[in-house]
DNA sequence: GAGTGGTCTAGACCACGTA
DNA sequence: ACGTGGTCTAGACCACTCG
C-alpha cells in the first residue's frame, strides 16, 4: 500500500501544508532530527524529501537555525517600456531607477564595461561572426542593495568606439540615444524570452538560492534599415519577477 | 586546499565538460560507480553530486542505462499573435496547431470543460469574488504524442452559458469569436509571465523531468469598455519553449 | 556547550530493462 | 542473470551560531 518512497511522502506532506496554508512565509519546520522521528525513518531520508523542497523553491534552509517557509516579492518587468527614446530633460533616469524609486525603495546598479568575444547566441543576434570582438556593458542592478537582475548590453565594436558607451558610468541620457546621436537609432526590437535553471555564474552575481529558475531576455535592437546595432541580455530571478505587457488590436 | 565539497567538484567537473562541448547531447556518463572510484569517494557522494545536474536540467538518468546528457528543442511561443479574431474560412484551425503542422510535426489536443471556483489569482484577473464558480476549458497540447504545453482558458460563467464553450469540443472558429457572436468582443489584453518551478500536478500533466522550471503565462482579454472576459493560463515548459515578441516605435 | 544543518561513509536491498 | 540507478540505514565528523 506504501506506494510512494518515505522522502517522497516527506516532501508531500509538508508541500500541502504550505500550499494550504497552515505554514506560511516565514514559519519554521520541525527539525531533521524530529521528522525523521515522527516517520520513522534515518536523518539522510528526510534530507532527501526536504531537499525536494528546496529545490521546488518552497523552503530555505538556514543553519543552525532550522527551515523556514519561503518568502516571495516580486518587481514588475515591463519589456515594451524598455529602449524607447527617453524625454530630453537633465534629470532624468532610466526606467529601472524610476520605478524603484517610485515604490520608495532604493535602486543602484554597478557598472563594467569590456570587450569579450560573441559566443553563439549574440553573434547570430547581432550578425557577426561567433568569435567576434564586441562590446559588453554589464550592469547588475540592486534593490535596497540586494541583487535584483542582469543587464548586459551587447554593441559592435565599431557602432560605439571612443563612445560614451566604453566608460563604465552611467550615462544620464541612455545609451540608446548615443546610439541615435552616431547614426544608428533604433526603430524595431525583437523580444525573446528563455527559461532555465541558471548557471554557477549567475548563482554567484545574482545570490540565487537554490530552486530558484531564471528567465533570460534577449532584446535585440534594429535601425530602421534592419541591421542589429545593440543585443541586451536580461537575466531575471523568477522568484523576484513578474514580466507584463500589454496588446491591443482593432476588430 | 580542497575548499570545496567532493560532491560539488564532481559536479562541477561534468558541468564544464557539458559547457565546453567535451560532452555533447545524447552522451552518456561514467556510471556512478566508476565516478565514485575515479574521485575516491563513496558511491552517494557521487550521487549527491550528480543531482545537482539533474536538477539544473543538464543530465538526465536513464535507468538501467546511466546518466545521459539532455537534449533540448524548443518551440517558439509568440504570445502577440494570440487571440486576434480569425478570419472566416472553413479550413481554419487554431494558431498552435497551424504552426505546428507547418513544421512537419503533428498537433493534437485533449480537451476538458469544467466549472470550478476561481481561486484568488483567476478571480483577481476576471473581476469576480474568489470562490465564484466560472467555466474552465482546459487543455493540454501534444506535439507527436508527446504533451506540451497547458492551454486552461477561463471565462465567467454568465457569459459563456448555453455556448459552445461548454462543450469539450474542438470549436473552428474559436472561443474568442464565440464571445464576439455574444458581444463580447476582446480588445485589448494584458499578459503576465511568472517563473517557477513546476507543482506536481503540472509535472504529471506535462510529464516533466526534474529540474524542469516552467513559465506561466496569464492572457487576460478585455473588452472595449475594459471589463475581463476571459483569462488563460499558459503553463510552458522551459525546456520545450522560447517566448518571442516584437516591438516597434516611432521615433 | 548544545544543537542545527552540511558532508560523507560503507554497507544493504529493490525495481527495472536488457541480454 | 546482470548491472544500472533508486531508496534507505546507522553511524560519523564538521562549521556555524546561539545562549
Amino acid at each position: 500500500m506504501e506506494s510512494q518512497p518515505a522522502y517522497q511522502r516527506i516532501a508531500a506532506t509538508y508541500r500541502t501544508r504550505i500550499a494550504s496554508g497552515e505554514l506560511r512565509a516565514g514559519d519554521q519546520l520541525p527539525t531533521e532530527h524530529t521528522i525523521a522521528d515522527q516517520f520513522g525513518v534515518a536523518r539522510q531520508t528526510v534530507r532527501t524529501g526536504l531537499s525536494l523542497l528546496v529545490t521546488e523553491g518552497l523552503i530555505v534552509a538556514r543553519r543552525p537555525h532550522g527551515y523556514f517557509v519561503r518568502q516571495r516579492e516580486y518587481m514588475i518587468y515591463r519589456p515594451q517600456e524598455k529602449s524607447r527614446p527617453r524625454p530630453v530633460t537633465p534629470e532624468m533616469v532610466d526606467r529601472f531607477s524610476q520605478q524603484i524609486a517610485a515604490e520608495g525603495r532604493v535602486p543602484s546598479q554597478r557598472i563594467e564595461v569590456s570587450m569579450v568575444q560573441a559566443g553563439p547566441d549574440l553573434a547570430e543576434r547581432l550578425r557577426v561572426e561567433p568569435g567576434t570582438t564586441i562590446v559588453a556593458r554589464r550592469r547588475v542592478r540592486f534593490i535596497n542593495g540586494e541583487p535584483t537582475n542582469i543587464n548586459d548590453s551587447h554593441f559592435p565594436l565599431e557602432l560605439v568606439k571612443d563612445s560614451e558607451i566604453m566608460s563604465p558610468a552611467y550615462i544620464p541620457r541612455g545609451t540608446d540615444q548615443v546610439l541615435v546621436d552616431r547614426g544608428y537609432g533604433q526603430d524595431r526590437a525583437i523580444d525573446e524570452i528563455l527559461i532555465r535553471m541558471p548557471t554557477p555564474d549567475e548563482i554567484h552575481r545574482l545570490e540565487l538560492g537554490p530552486g530558484t529558475p531564471v528567465a533570460v531576455h534577449y532584446d535585440t535592437g534594429y535601425t530602421a534599415d534592419g541591421r542589429p546595432v545593440r543585443c541586451t541580455v536580461n537575466v531575471l530571478p523568477g522568484d523576484r519577477h513578474r514580466i507584463v505587457f500589454e496588446r491591443s488590436w482593432l476588430s
